[in-house]
DNA sequence: CGCGTCATGTAAGTTGTTACATGATTAT
DNA sequence: ATAATCATGTAACAACTTACATGACGCG
């Protein structure tokens, strides 16, 4: 059996040609939104791919420079592919160290707690920037939202996932600086403030 | 250096002592919302957190049964998870094998996604409501949502979390669902339809 | 001339999964 | 009786990270 991370070659190779390179840039932590790997794990996995013949390849010689080997996926990869698809996917759990941080907040003082939440805020607002203006690109070039009929359409869902969870992400980080904030200690609570909560309302979708 | 996952324990072994089958059941997944792990990663782990004296267990032997060990905190077990609490987090990223799915869907049969689509949203609308469940517990408990102050305050904003994470992702599900819908083929995009598109737009929160 | 990027690979180590192994207790 | 749950462990494997290794090209 194939790993994960076959597949997602295989859907990056399904949309054209590509070098090893060209998959690991695109895969690059922080910034993929459909895979995340480095090239020590990537090339091993193209080659495998090769081996099994859904992927196959051509040395372009730029005459100077190392050979650039451009993967594309074959007919049998296809086909693996599209079955793969259609299988329910097994869920991979999400571990999140800052999670188990804010678990164990209140070990920590309150000024580090919150600069530590500042850097990551700044982090993911730089992400959801990046992936915010991709798909931007995509809607401009598309005149608005593809649908499914279009070839970027992939592409847009993937970005889609990736802004709703930064999004949600950097709500949570900001509630949990507000609730650290010692200003808070004092004023709020009482009078229904800011970051409204609603755990237990919202019916409906 | 210890793993991600011996923090985990210690921030659990933190709240009161236990055996590792408590915090395995707690890290169960799917519903583990602070750290996933299966018991096969746990002892091991917890041998070692035993062996660098971070953690120490007295054995409970109910007469009847095999010993327990109920395991517990030690002072220096305390003092590293503080100093790492305080340490920026290292970002592990989120491959999920959904989205590349999503990416590739043109390659399955709309019938097919959207059965694949509609066994995640019951997944997810699972466990959902049990985060959900576990939140309002803490809450009626508190009366309102707890503050810092709290000793659930950790437990709280863990499964806020939790909550946030899943409720964006049954909402991501929905979305596509109803864009592989072909009654959308014909009717809507001309006509303002419901899951409105806000990705370039809302600016300012 | 050194640094960043293009470009490809491998080796060692860590983390996490799956399956095997054992045995008592409780519920059906 | 037989299945599920309590309870703990280990071994083999798969996935992933980090670091090493090499070499050309272009920029300042």
């Amino acid at each position: 059996m194939l790993s994960s991370l076959s597949y997602a070659i295989l859907a990056l190779l399904a949309t054209k040609p590509q070098s090893g390179y060209d998959i690991a840039r695109q895969m690059k932590p922080p910034l993929g939104f459909l895979w995340q790997a480095r090239h020590g794990q990537i090339y091993p996995e193209l080659a495998r791919l090769v081996q099994e013949e859904l992927v196959d390849f051509e040395r372009l010689d730029p005459g100077a420079g190392p050979p650039r080997r451009v993967h594309a996926i074959t007919a049998a990869g296809r086909a693996e592919l599209s079955r793969w698809v259609a299988q329910p996917p097994e869920p991979r759990p999400v571990n999140d160290e800052l999670v188990v941080k804010a678990f164990a907040l209140r070990k920590a003082k309150a000024a580090t707690a919150i600069g530590l939440l500042k850097d990551q805020i700044n982090l993911h607002e730089h992400r959801l920037a990046a992936l915010e203006l991709r798909s931007a690109a995509i809607e401009s070039q598309n005149s608005g939202a593809p649908d499914l009929s279009s070839a970027r359409f992939g592409e847009f869902a993937a970005l889609r996932r990736g802004i709703g969870a930064e999004r949600d992400y950097l709500a949570w980080c900001r509630w949990l600086q507000s609730e650290l904030d010692p200003r808070k200690a004092s004023t709020a609570r009482a009078k229904g403030r800011s970051p409204a909560r609603r755990t237990g309302a919202r019916r409906g979708r």
